[in-house]
DNA sequence: GGAAACTTGTTGAGCGCTCACACAACCTGT
DNA sequence: ACAGGTTGTGTGAGCGCTCAACAAGTTTCC
């Protein structure tokens, strides 16, 4: 019955509108309008009746009406890069849910390429989605002034590689969670440490470089080589292989654990024991890390705890404050089975 | 000089309408409606003139506005859960892509738990967005029913555990591709495979072990032992420690890569060598699983053709044909170091 | 007992767009 | 020369909702 009325009605099929409602209800479309935002000033029977009227025709106001007059969608967009990656999927699912938990819904638009052009491409989808706020979650080198640069009439948070103090922006420590692999490896004995790369155009690749870098200098140690990846278990493979032919080289920082799967692989088929010879880590905890051979040791970060920060700065900023900041997350280590004490000598 | 205007105005920050390009233009705002849908009926410099207005305003047209009248969004929504997981995450890029080919917005929402009122929710939100059609990914076997049951006002194309025949739905045949991991075993000589097995309550692992149990049937062979797992490494080593301890036990079918994984960590802290010892075979063809030691052999699936599928299946009902079918992909054996001939005499 | 409150309701305008239609200008063909 | 296209443009209604303004009905207080 309920249904039927909605789907057939004169052959239309038409929807009900609040009119129906408050026709079957006997009140003004205001006043259901006023029992579906919750206003006090209803009777409690009116309220009644109207709901019951609401169930029986199946109502379901009409979003696009509302907000055409409000102006508000309730909906914040995110553009995101690399969706197969571990990290940006994560950063992802952490930003809708921490959305969600503040009452907003998150659209999520990813780019392929990084072009200006691909960019303004989502951007433009998601403002034709109306949404109040954007978080953009893209670690390329140059995504950072691309977006700066667009001039949106909407707030614009940054929630991956992101800067110490900068505002409208959230994010992880790298160049810290680097610095905790480095300095673990370190403070095993390790003289110097390798270090597995993400690609020169990441600002996380780079950070997670520097901290590694930084690591060497407080202790006036000279950092080991440095092979170049791509995330990828390949790319990693393929540092490596290279790396095994070293027989000074005790420990590898791996930027990621997918590579660091693939130097882990690369070491036993050169018959280099991890971590007897060789100790390694990796970089952001992939449920699968705890059972590679050995188990990788590796940095921790809370991605939920960025989609929270993103989301309250977005809000924030929506609520008329001027470009609020919020700090940087720690990340943690996680020692398990690849790594131990340097026994080179 | 153009995005100014749209900000400030007189005060208002409104952003531009349809009304203030045609005064600029020096047409009617029907005129700029035109240009806007690329109607032929527009003299070519006017069209310039329009146009020229339309970028000195920035003006952007109101979505909300042309969807209260036309009633078309342009969207289609998809419910999909455990999106952390391989192949559900796979899925959802995939009908998002496949979309944004066949010219649909995809917005996608998430579901923890399968009551059915998490997914009325979901189901809700993208009402609540004006979806055309609803794509449904969500594997779980009481999915079905639930999604049946909610008779929606709009297509809805099952995208997950599906059976071969059924109407609105595309899917990826499971039983064909464990009858070609376990048939692989079998022809390599070994006489019974075990299988680790997904959650009894999704369908894919059931019709996983349903493809497992009937590659023996064929051969009139009586099937290894069957262990549960949850999909996660953790299971997969759970269940491979038990396994280990069956000597007589030569192959392992396990219902996806992760808990490969942790099968064949668990067979290496065994001495139990693979594939000499036991030959091991995955489901999902995870990027990383070439790398794990040794390379897994799997079961590689054609999301993206999945989802070319169920877009297909939503626009061709979309486009008034009654309840369309699809066949099911096929999924395709890979074959790497993690399976070998049976020696265990 | 009546003005001043509060409570509950109604009415009407208008958000920015598309659609159906009216109309004007300009071509044909007889 | 005039009916009958074809082409380009304008007009007005209305999609379903919220917001402002206002009209009753009900209570309160001196």
């Amino acid at each position: 019955m309920a249904v039927e009325r909605g789907q057939r009605d004169n052959g239309k099929r038409r929807s009900p509108s609040m009119a129906d409602v408050a026709a079957l209800a006997g009140v003004s479309h205001q006043t259901v309008s006023r029992v579906l935002n919750d206003s006090p000033l209803v009777r409690e029977d009116t309220r009644t009746r109207v709901n019951a009227a609401i169930r029986e025709l199946g109502y379901r106001r009409n979003a696009a009406a509302r907000l055409l007059v409000t102006n508000r969608s309730g909906r914040i967009g995110m553009v995101s890069a690399h969706l197969a990656l571990y990290g940006p999927s994560m950063i992802a699912e952490a930003v809708q849910e921490a959305g969600r938990e503040a009452g907003y819904d998150v659209a999520v638009v990813g780019v392929l390429d990084l072009t200006e052009e691909a960019l303004q491409r989502a951007v433009d989808r998601l403002l034709d989605q109306a949404v109040e706020a954007l978080v953009v979650a893209v670690a390329h080198r140059d995504a950072h002034h691309l977006v700066r640069g667009l001039s949106l009439p909407i707030p614009v948070v940054l929630a991956q590689g992101v800067s110490p103090g900068e505002a409208m922006a959230a994010g992880i420590d790298q160049v810290a969670g680097a610095r905790l692999a480095t300095d673990h490896l370190l403070d095993l004995g390790h003289h110097a440490v390798a270090h597995v790369s993400g690609p020169r155009d990441w600002t996380e690749a780079e950070q997670r470089r520097e901290g590694w870098r930084q690591a060497h200098e407080a202790r006036g140690l000279l950092p080991g080589p440095e092979l170049p990846g791509d995330w990828s278990a390949a790319s990693g493979y393929d540092a490596g292989q290279r790396l095994a032919k070293d027989r000074d080289l005790s420990a590898i920082f791996v930027a990621n654990d997918s590579m660091a799967l693939g130097v882990l692989r690369a070491l036993h088929e050169a018959a280099r024991a991890v971590p007897n010879d060789v100790s390694v880590v990796g970089f952001d905890n992939v449920p699968e890390g705890g059972y590679y051979w050995p188990a990788l040791t590796t940095v921790a970060q809370d991605f939920p705890e960025l989609g929270r920060r993103a989301v309250e700065l977005a809000v924030r900023a929506l609520g008329g404050e001027d470009r609020p900041a919020a700090e940087l997350a720690q990340p943690v280590m996680l020692v398990r089975g690849s790594t131990g004490k340097n026994r080179t000598r």
